[in-house]
DNA sequence: ATAATATCATACAATTCCGCTAGGAATTAG
DNA sequence: CTAATTCCTAGCGGAATTGTATGATATTAT
């Protein structure tokens, strides 16, 4: 029952890529060492949010990435299933592959499990992210 | 992102138990039966079940298991986390065993999925649980 | 006492997933 | 051109998952 950190480290680049928007593209080595994540890995991890059209792309000398549009418009369910694909606790709730899918009370459990996530994981976007960022970074500069 | 088997088959287990309680001790054998389940398997996970203090365990010939408490006693939280652990999406949310701790937003995500987790999962008994179940047999028999 | 039944304890094996690392090809600015 | 950057594919060591297999130990019916 975990996230793992392919979700987190995507989840730290989109915030990365929202906070250090100057209209210039950022390059993965910038944000790997501001993230402390190896480049190597985030490579793998943007390819998954490219393909997804989470960001442009700009190839070559000067190259990078952007957010494709205002970090309002991603919310974090977004983000985490580019990367851990559907965020329900068992198969059973998206996949009727058991047997036991019509008789199976636990299976409402997880339909409840996956309910509550999803909730909180859409609720909130990037631009809350961003936003509770800017109040940390004031509370610690004072 | 998941709920194993082992967390979903104790929940099961747990639920048999409430459902088949005459009084007499339930075997294995006829647990993993009903259930589906290997009952070496079964046995492994009724281990950490049993030294939880869940439930009773009777040796012997024409022994078995009981419920040491009601079936309201144990919520599904209870029964999950002996098998599962913490049901904590990150690491972070329980301990402080990351650096970045401090000022990572993202930290507050977690936070409030593990609160929405929580709150479902403490939320539900397993006499819930078997009320339920009693609906859709009554359902089903119609 | 014996046979049958049940729990308890390990070991281990197959498979999958995680968390990277490595190397090179393609693209572009200067 | 050269350096910087993205893009693509492959591999790999360790851990976790999901069981099996084997046997030891305890209890009870007969």
């Amino acid at each position: 029952m975990k996230i793992s950190t392919k979700g987190r480290y995507a989840l730290r680049l989109m915030l990365d890529l929202a906070i250090y928007d100057t209209g210039e593209p950022v390059s993965l080595k910038e944000i790997a060492v501001r993230q402390e994540i190896s480049e190597k890995y985030l490579e793998q991890i943007i390819s998954l949010i490219n393909k997804a059209g989470f960001v442009v792309s700009i190839r070559g000398a000067n190259g990078g990435y952007r957010l494709r549009q205002p970090p309002k418009a991603y919310t974090v369910g977004d983000i985490l299933r580019v990367t851990e694909g559907s965020l329900a606790p068992v198969s059973c709730v998206e996949a009727a592959d058991c047997s036991r899918r019509d008789f199976c009370v636990t299976n409402r459990v997880w339909q409840k499990m996956d309910e509550a996530v999803t909730e909180v994981v859409d609720g909130i976007t990037l631009a809350d992210l961003v936003d509770w960022n800017s109040e940390m970074v004031d509370n610690y500069v004072i």
